[in-house]
DNA sequence: CGAGAGGTCCTGTATATACAGGTTAGATGC
DNA sequence: GCATCTAACCTGTATATACAGGACCTCTCG
């Protein structure tokens, strides 16, 4: 006949979450198998599985095999945040993005770099960029980069106002891993006077390290106004 | 014959995986279809569909309704961050969890907090409670929560030192919805106090909103000391 | 009385099959 | 030449079926 509205699993998914919301089944509490959802709700087991198998991976039931499945203790869970692109993300505020390149040389492989870049890399030197974002003219981060030339050797060639290199390196080599720590400091002088901090402001600090073929490829330190920048995640069950 | 030792979809999986990896499927470019990885690796289609379906919600991959699945763009996707139960955390490390609990009380809902748990709460006040979280005696995280009485009406009485707060609400109400924001702030006078802090440290704010029955529960402004606390993220293709 | 065997229920994986509906390109008709 | 229709291919969903292996309970045998 017509299409369905919404998927079978969904449905199954939303009888689950449905008799959790209402407190009927708390944190640890069993939840129906697969064959009593199958006999209480009409749908085959494969339609079962793959609902509760997305809400495992949702992180809201866990399974244990030939136990059964159980409501997750979300205590011990941890909620997620997103960290984007800073200039499709100020374009998509409908705001004009501008980038200001401060400085893009090659610089010798100091054992402080060496050690953020990862102690496999073998290159003497590196190339560094000095990055300000700019949102409606207004500061909004600073990107202290670090390139690994193996990966990325024309970098120095490289137009960055009208690509970020994040967006160049994710070009020229395919991305395998990325990761990130969030950290507040008190902002060095040369990035205080780059955002146009206030006094006693805080800077909210990402570093990013990211590899590319089995090596480090970048390592990025993004410093924000602490008064203009924040991390947003929202976990809906 | 004998079990296999890491699933077929995996296998699946794996095979496309190093084909990005390899540069040799760039971002936006076209993988193989389904019906292709069915006859290229011999596997039935439901399980081509599987692995593919977990790549897509990798963000690996992207798919179009009729027209293919495609390498995902990373440059536009958000890589995610972990907020994690800080008492579970610091266990974890090995280390010694302690709480002190600072106030304990009812207080007016006033218009600030009514914004900030939402407008919704008809209650006329709150449970505010004020607790510092130590690691190995040095202090962590100031948690400055205001609860709403309708979900949490015996907060008064609980135990903050024994269990905490978040814990405590996730055992009285399902949990529905996290909502979390972060930010680096100069810190309160208060909370510089209470942390130990250094004349110019930050502060990583993390404010978390929680809703259960439809309705918000609490609202959470957890204050942590810059130079002791960082949220990591690693995202791995 | 205790240990081991077997049965039962559970999850996990894998397959073949089927139909709905989106997208595109090429064939067909005006 | 242009618009339209259709066939081919794609993803998305749903089902029935099958077997492996883990966990647990019970029954039986020594």
């Amino acid at each position: 006949m017509s299409a369905l509205p919404t998927p079978l699993y969904e449905k199954v998914k939303h009888h689950v979450v449905a008799r959790i919301r209402s407190g009927e089944w708390g944190p640890g509490a069993r939840v129906l198998s697969e064959h009593e959802l199958v006999r209480e709700l009409k749908v085959s087991r494969m339609t079962a599985n793959r609902a509760i198998r997305d809400l495992v991976h949702a992180g809201v039931l866990s399974r244990v095999a030939g136990l059964g499945t159980f409501v997750a203790d979300l205590r011990a869970a941890g909620h997620s945040l997103q960290i984007r692109n800073i200039a499709a993300d100020i374009r998509e505020r409908g705001h004009e993005h501008r980038a200001e390149v401060v400085s893009l040389q090659r610089v010798e492989m100091s054992a402080e770099v060496r050690a953020c870049l990862g102690l496999k890399v073998r290159s003497k030197y590196a190339f560094h960029s000095v990055v300000v974002h700019y949102e409606n003219g207004v500061p909004l981060q600073v990107e202290d980069r670090y390139v690994n030339p193996e990966v990325a050797p024309d970098y120095l060639s490289v137009d960055l106002v009208a690509t970020t290199a994040h967006e160049y390196l994710m070009r020229v080599a395919p991305l395998e891993r990325v990761q990130h720590v969030v950290r507040a400091v008190a902002p060095q002088v040369c990035v205080a006077r780059l955002l146009g901090l206030a006094a006693d402001e805080s800077v909210l600090l990402i570093e990013r390290t990211t590899w590319s073929r089995a090596q480090p490829a970048s390592f990025a330190r993004l410093h924000h106004a602490g008064s203009r920048f924040e991390l947003r995640g929202l976990f809906d069950i």
